[in-house]
DNA sequence: CTAACTTCACAGATCATACTTTTGAACCCC
DNA sequence: GGGGTTCAAAAGTATGATCTGTGAAGTTAG
C-alpha cells in the first residue's frame, strides 16, 4: 500500500534534461556561453552520470557542445532540432512562443493540404469514416460552444487526417499540430464559437476524402490553413510592434 | 607536426551510438527484443558509461526504452523521431532505402514550394540575386552533363530557397533535401542531360522569387516537385513489385 | 484451482572515484 | 616575436558500490 509516502521518485535523467533543455531555451544560459560539468552537478544536485548523459541528450538535438579542457558550450539556436518535440515544447515554453507558432503555422500550411491530398488517394475506408464522425462532432461542438472538447475533437481530426495520408513523415507532425491548436486556442485566438465556414470546411476535407477527390481535400484544407493564419496575423502584427526596431 | 600517426582516435559515444543506432534500423535488433546494458557492453566493447549515454541518445529518439529489472527494449519504428538527421541517415542507410526516398520527397512536395512562395515574400535581394546566379550555372551544367557539379549546385540552390523562406523550420530541411538529392542521383534516377524543361523551371524558380512573385514561385518550385515525383516513379514500382504480398 | 499477497533477486539508476587523453595556455629559449 | 615545450584543467572512459523499482517465483487463503 506504500508505493510512495513523500519522495515523488522522479526520474532524475529526464528532469535534468528538461531544466537544462528548458534554461537554453529561455536563454538564462546564453548562446556561446561555457560551463563546466562540475557547475551543472552542483546546480542540479546531481551526479557526474547524470549530468553528463542528459548533456549527451543535449548535444544530439544540437543544444550544447563540448570540448576537452574547455567545458560544455550552448550552441546557437539555428543549430538546434527544432522538428525535436521537446525542443518544439520547450521554446513554446520560452519567449519566442509567438515566432515559434508562426513558424509552426507556416509548416502546417504546407504539410496539411498535401497530407489531405494524400489521404484521398491512400486513407482506409474506415478512417475516412471515422474523419466524416470527427467533423460531425465537431460541427457539433463549434455550436454549442464547447472549446475544450471541440479542441479535443480538433487535434483528433487533424491527426488523423496526417496518419491517414500514410507518409510518415506527415504522421509524425500530429503532435506539433497539436501543439499549435492548443497554443492558439490558450492564447485566446479562437473565438467561442467557430465561424461556420470553418467548420463546414472541416466536413469538406473528409467528405473529399471519403470519395477520393484529392484535388479537393487539398483546396479545403488550404482553406483551413489560410483562415487560421489570418485569425492568428493579429498575433504577429501584436509581436512585431512590440519589437519594432 | 604529429598530430596523429596511427591512432583515428574515434570518439567512443559517437562510434557507439552510430553502431547501435545503425543496428536497430537496418533490424539487427528487431523491435521488441530486449538487450542487457552488459550484453551491450561487451559487444561493443566499451564501458557501461558509453553504453548508458548512447542508449539515452537513442532513447530521445524514440528508438529505444528502458526499464528496470527488464532491459533496453527496441521500440517499433512509428515511435522514431524521423525527423532527426541521424535517424534520417540510418534509414537511407539501411532496407528501406526507397520508402524512405518517396517519404522524403512527398514531404519536399509540400515543403519546397510553399518555401519558394514565402521566399518570394521575404528573400533579400542579394538571396534572390544569388539564386539566379545559381540557376544560370545549374542550367549550365545541366547542358555540359557535369551530374557531379550539377548535383553540388543543386543541392545549393534548394537550400537557399529554403533558407530564404525566412522560416526556420524549412530552413532546417536543408539536410533532408540534400540527403534526396544525393540519394537519387545515386541511384540512377537523374538523366545525363537533364530535361530542358527542368533547368528552365529552376530559372522560373528563382525569377519568381526576385521579383517577388509568390504564386509564380510556388507554382514552378511544384512543378520541379511534380517532375522529381515523376521521375523517381518508376522505383516506387519496381519496390511494389518486388515486395507484392 | 484461482486469486491475492509476500518475498526475492535481477537489472537499471545513481553515486563516487580513479585513471586516461586531449588541448589551451603559460612558459621558455633562441 | 616565433616556435617549441611543459603543465594542468576539464572532458572522456572505466569500474566498483549502492540504491531502487519490479517481474516472477513462491506462498497462503478462499
Amino acid at each position: 500500500m506504500s508505493q510512495s509516502h513523500l519522495a515523488p521518485a522522479v526520474d532524475l535523467h529526464a528532469t535534468t534534461v528538461d531544466r537544462l533543455g528548458l534554461a537554453v531555451c529561455r536563454g538564462e544560459m546564453a548562446s556561446g556561453s561555457i560551463v563546466r560539468i562540475d557547475e551543472l552537478e552542483e546546480r542540479f544536485g546531481v551526479s557526474r552520470s547524470v549530468v553528463r548523459e542528459a548533456l549527451r541528450v543535449l548535444a544530439s538535438m544540437g543544444m550544447v557542445a563540448s570540448r576537452r579542457r574547455v567545458g560544455v558550450q550552448v550552441r546557437p539556436a539555428t543549430e538546434w532540432n527544432l522538428y525535436d518535440p521537446q525542443v518544439i515544447r520547450w521554446r513554446l515554453a520560452s519567449h519566442g512562443r509567438v515566432a515559434q507558432l508562426r513558424s509552426l503555422s507556416e509548416l502546417r500550411t504546407a504539410v496539411e493540404p498535401q497530407a489531405a491530398a494524400l489521404a484521398a488517394t491512400r486513407a482506409p475506408l474506415a478512417s475516412a469514416s471515422e474523419l466524416m464522425g470527427l467533423s460531425g462532432k465537431l460541427w457539433e461542438a463549434g455550436r454549442s460552444g464547447d472549446t475544450d472538447l471541440f479542441l479535443r475533437l480538433d487535434i483528433q481530426f487533424h491527426r488523423l487526417v496526417l496518419s491517414s495520408s500514410g507518409n510518415e513523415m506527415f504522421g509524425m507532425l500530429d503532435s506539433l499540430v497539436a501543439e499549435v491548436l492548443t497554443g492558439r486556442t490558450h492564447y485566446g485566438l479562437m473565438p467561442q464559437h467557430p465561424h461556420e465556414e470553418a467548420l463546414q470546411m472541416h466536413v469538406d476535407v473528409a467528405s473529399a476524402i471519403q470519395r477520393g477527390d484529392s484535388s479537393d481535400a487539398h483546396a479545403a484544407m488550404l482553406a483551413i490553413m489560410t483562415r487560421a493564419m489570418t485569425e492568428m496575423s493579429t498575433l504577429w502584427n501584436e509581436e512585431a510592434h512590440k519589437s519594432a526596431s
